[in-house]
DNA sequence: CGCCGGTCCGCAAACGTTACCAATTCAAAC
DNA sequence: GTTTGAATTGGTAACGTTTGCGGACCGGCG
């Protein structure tokens, strides 16, 4: 059951393990007939590189670290991936460690990879930070932080590539301003979270600079999800004067809560009311939702993470910190229309 | 930057190599005072096992690949995340590799974790079978196919975990009949499918044996998706003497389509019409769906496929092919109603 | 005193690679 | 004819562990 070496190869091509290692490597010292005639062995054997073996001598494993949150969510899951897909390309391959540090006697994640001998560490960060990073990163292997909520360690000692959160809130300002909106409104997300707090900057900084009007509905809830979409949405319709034809909700979930209040209240969208949501998680893709939504481009977002990780690895530099912004997309569906210029908006 | 080693240990607290490395895995042949001795040494010098290493001379990794199909659904990140977690907890770690096996020059992901000396392959079956295992296994290492799919290879020599469809349908057609349904249509799935198959034997079997009429409608389309749900369901209604009170569909996408289609007839669910999904997808749990539906139980399969895994690692066992069915369960939400006796049949 | 058994420890060989340094050949240059 | 040099090859020491075997020490027994 033992599996082939390099030593029987050298041995059935009457060669030394040197050449066959070159052989194998095409190093540049060896003649042509020689290489053909050991790889033609090779084949022939089903001889498979020993990574192990080779990783131990040059302490480089070529092997990517990927922390995940425990809880499994598309977004994730799409992350996961694109990141495995890009790392396969540049030849890394990705070692998986799904959250929960402390359960029981196991030890953290971090502890693992770096026993396997990661090269670097992917880590989508968790609104949960319960456990975040060590201090001084994770010990000896540089690692990126990447996704929303990255924003948040903006002081902390960590490369960080997430989604452009005020751009976002920019293009949705412009969006629905140029589909000829001119009163509109803006629900939150968990208040003073990061990514609420960007893309409403975003939104507004966009709004005041195109002179359009923003009603500003706080999430009153401490966890944003459709049920306070829901609550907000209520208490948006219910406002005396209420004459927004547009809503971006900042969140693709707030936005299914919105939609469901204006169903309930008889308010057509999109013709009486444009909704904009923010993140393009799976359901917004629905036919019979058609959410349009900011998209935050998880392949680019992956893509990025794991140059940068790359980058660092290749340099070995560890004092300077990075930060890669990703700018989102706009992914045009059904839930909003253009705007006539003489429509008034409803009483 | 190099890391220590079991050497400056040595050094450091005054004993060889062995008896450090003996400290590590407390073996029996050593004095506890020496044991601590070396421990406390090891933390102060945040020692850690290099697992390369370790592999190398044990020609044991302890690492599982897992392949996924290209494709980033909410069933594959939950079952990832399950299958890394039972892992986790038996001293096992993932290694991720996710479909497109020749694209380009790539290497084919069996190739890449055979190199990576994994010690057994867990692979989530696709649809798309363009690859499959090659024909011997993946040469060497054990392997398990895991999820719905798998049962189609039935005679080919394979370890598989699924779900146990027939069950699954038997189960719906108990489950309707229980709450007074007597006449009941079965949506399809892509015709010819093992799924399809499996569910509706076991639909139609539990239905016989009840006495419980069946209306049985095919899919037209290659897919199955929300689309084939609609027509399917468009189908149904406009049959001459359409009279069921409750609709089991083979896949949650089949009753979302199901429900739409209702929706637009001004067909209400459950008051008449009660429909019944298999899958439980994401969507399938949203506020305004509330779908009920029977569920694959991802983390039991996953924990089954690593534990099947396990089995045949630590056996050596190659001969043997095993087959695991996990029986699915029912989640009770809102698409399904009893249906008081004395009701009558729509006309 | 010699022997035995047990406890604790160290030496050195492995695992499958790569890297460094030398050795060999052969042709061209002096 | 000797030197130089390039091209190709081989021997061997690493990399950081584990493991088999043997040695040292000690207490107890005949």
């Amino acid at each position: 059951m033992r599996s082939i070496t390099i030593k029987d190869i050298a041995r059935l091509s009457g060669v030394s393990v040197t050449t066959v290692s070159r052989a194998l490597n095409n190093a540049p010292e060896i003649s042509e007939e020689t290489q053909e005639r050991v790889l033609r062995v090779c084949r022939e054997q089903g001889y498979r590189t020993n990574l192990l073996a080779r990783s131990l001598i040059s302490s480089r494993s070529h092997l990517l670290g990927l922390v995940l949150p425990e809880l499994a969510n598309p977004y994730h899951a799409s992350l996961s991936l694109n990141i495995e897909l890009c790392a396969r390309e540049l030849g890394y391959q990705i070692m998986l460690c799904c959250g929960r540090p402390e359960k029981g006697q196991m030890k953290s994640p971090f502890d693992l990879l770096l026993s396997q001998r990661v090269d670097g560490i992917l880590m989508a960060s968790t609104s949960d930070s319960a456990y975040a990073l060590p201090q001084n990163g994770p010990g000896g292997v540089p690692c990126v932080v990447l996704g929303a909520c990255a924003a948040e360690s903006t002081t902390a000692r960590t490369n960080t590539v997430s989604v452009d959160n005020f751009m976002g809130g920019y293009m949705a300002a412009e969006y629905l301003f140029r589909l000829g909106h001119r009163n509109t409104a803006y629900l939150g997300l968990r208040p003073g979270s990061s990514t609420h707090t960007l893309r409403n900057q975003g939104f507004l900084t966009a709004a005041r600079t195109l002179g359009m009007a923003v009603e500003v509905v706080e999430n009153p809830d401490p966890s944003s999800s459709i049920e306070s979409g829901c609550r907000m949405a209520r208490q948006l319709f219910r406002r005396p004067g209420f004459c927004q034809t547009a809503v971006f909700a900042a969140s693709d979930a707030v936005a299914l809560g919105v939609i469901q209040v204006a169903d309930e209240l008889g308010l057509a969208i999109p013709e009486q009311l444009s909704v904009l949501g923010f993140d393009n998680i799976e359901y917004a893709a629905l036919p019979n939702i058609r959410l349009t939504t900011i998209s935050q481009n998880t392949p680019l977002l992956a893509r990025s993470a794991v140059r940068l990780l790359m980058e660092l690895i290749e340099s070995g530099e560890d004092a300077v910190y990075t930060r890669k912004l990703v700018t989102p997309s706009i992914i045009q569906r059904a839930t909003c229309r253009p705007l006539s210029s003489e429509e008034a908006p409803p009483a």
